[in-house]
DNA sequence: TGGACGCATCGACAAATGTCAATGCGTCCG
DNA sequence: CGGACGCATTGACATTTGTCGATGCGTCCA
């Protein structure tokens, strides 16, 4: 691993089109397969995975940090720092609400993923 | 990160069908999401999702490693370790043919991924 | 106004990851 | 046979990652 000694900047849903051509339908470009790469690294986790699942699965479709740490039975600040990498990443969304922190699936960009993945289905 | 002193075992077809649950249909179980995770973490290195882009865009479907080594610019122990994460994680398949290796991008494992991402587009 | 609460950031640390050079092991062919 | 070739494994190393406790900051309410 080199580089990277910056941080990486958020992506975007504007990076979504860039990102997701699909890879199975000729050369993917270095900076897609970077861009593929950092929103399939923040699903690389066991825990993230069910954090994005238990958000998804909630009734509003919403859900705040002190909602998600007995579920995945992880301490606050470390399920603080998963939600930001998959804010990062673009894949949540964050909207702070008076003391409370919701976060949400990021809309689209689940499907851009799996359609990067398998474009038949699309 | 905890536990994980044995290697994991190899990803099996069987396994898809239990990791391959919408992950935004119902909270997703302990195993399942740790077999995701360890499929999307295989898809979480450039590197690895420029070989199964070469691999999928190559004349007959498969490379073997000396095909690979030049595009990702890496040496080739270094290919050949990320071959057999790929193998590993049940996203590539691997063919001992007399000198060469040829690997696959396995059937159906991307495809079942993308089911998981986005179950309303399959 | 002053706690209490929800969340983010920081500092620290063990574990995992990506990379290479060196080496070992089969397979092919002269 | 014996060398050349393709690939995997090993050992080493720097970087990244996941986790926690401590702490800081903003918001609410008694």
């Amino acid at each position: 691993m080199v580089g990277m000694r910056t941080p990486l900047p958020v992506i975007q849903p504007d990076d979504l089109a860039a990102c997701c051509s699909p890879v199975t339908g000729g050369l993917v470009s270095d900076e897609a397969a970077q861009t593929l790469a950092r929103m399939f690294k923040a699903l690389g986790d066991p825990t993230r995975v069910k954090l994005l699942s238990l958000i998804a699965a909630s009734a509003d479709g919403e859900a705040c940090i002190c909602d998600m740490t007995e579920p995945v039975g992880l301490s606050q600040p470390t399920v603080s720092h998963h939600m930001k990498l998959l804010v990062d990443a673009g894949l949540a969304t964050r909207e702070q609400r008076g003391k409370w922190a919701y976060y949400r699936v990021a809309p689209d960009a689940l499907g851009s993923l799996a359609g990067a993945l398998a474009p038949a289905i699309r």
